[in-house]
DNA sequence: ACATTACATGTAAGAGCAAACATGTAATGC
DNA sequence: GCATTACATGTTTGCTCTTACATGTAATGT
């Protein structure tokens, strides 16, 4: 529960960040595994500093826009050590409109079943060869210490193992 | 959007049904790849009779329980069959906790780590074994046309290689 | 006879999330 | 000089879904 609330806990324990860079990180590389936008993002840091979790200083850039750093507090930073140390209960099973289509194919004719299967072929193909180009940045396995880049190599491979198995399915 | 919709269509299309049966579907063999709650059913009944796609015949059980026996109309079976030729976009990336915490792996000490990993990988290898029996029921392929029976079979098979590929990634 | 489980149908409250609404500043390209 | 894109921070509305609330009948076990 309340998991946008740890994954911005850990990206305000690395450094010092905007609502505007925490919504980047959630739109770049994070997305890759956890989305969000602002709209979710600006109440949860809210709720943050409610919760006595986060605080911020307001910088000034150029004539007058302010942008608001946040930092993790030693409350929010035990909070993000209990939660990352308790293992949770299994995700439910995703729900995937695909699979569905699948379920009710007993209505569907052997070409229109071909196009439906070959349509979400090609998607899955498109979403395995951006996580591969990914991957290849790493020129070589990053030194296996559980560093942010060592973390980020992982999950990119974990992608990548979860979308082969989806094509070798289809 | 609004899959439960034609999730609920699907199955109707296949066999007069109440809510509590659909219910039933949805948390039994159907829960393997889409849940639901009776909760959400019902008012979605309510809204696909508002919309004419499906109706309903009153059976009395017993003295005087009453059940509602959902059947498709017409333009029921119209949405349906639109629906299913339609290729959708590819879902989001599913949210998955576990590998949120891969990512703030940094702040954790090897075997907490390494006790994080064995958990999920225990949670995993136990889904595994559930879908690995339910694939045992099927003694052997059935025929490779898409009959229910077939669609199920595949569906669990690609449960079982995707919980894999999750088990090797760990 | 009494309890438990299965059958059966709903509603209410609230979390999580996306899309759209809303506003303004600063840097870059042309 | 003007337009576009990037920076920056919010709120509102509406959909999906879960948990809990709410009520009652029928079958089964003991």
């Amino acid at each position: 529960m309340r998991e946008l609330k740890f994954a911005i806990l850990g990206l305000v324990n690395r450094n010092e960040l905007s609502g505007y860079d925490i919504t980047k990180a959630f739109s770049g590389s994070l997305s890759k595994f956890w989305e969000a936008k602002h709209s979710q993002i600006y109440p949860e840091l809210r709720r943050l500093m409610d919760e006595g979790l986060v605080e911020y200083t307001v910088a000034i850039h150029g004539e007058k826009l302010e942008k608001k750093l946040y930092t993790i507090t030693g409350k929010g930073r035990e909070e993000l050590m209990q939660w990352l140390t308790t293992s949770e209960p299994l995700e439910p099973v995703p729900k995937d409109a695909f699979r569905l289509k699948i379920y009710f194919g007993e209505n569907l004719e052997r070409d229109q079943m071909a196009a439906v299967l070959k349509s979400q072929l090609r998607e899955y193909q498109a979403r395995l060869a951006i996580l591969e180009n990914s991957f290849d940045v790493f020129a070589e396995c990053p030194p296996e210490k559980f560093t942010p880049e060592f973390s980020e190599y992982l999950l990119i491979k974990g992608g990548i193992l979860r979308d082969n198995a989806y094509i070798d399915w289809l």
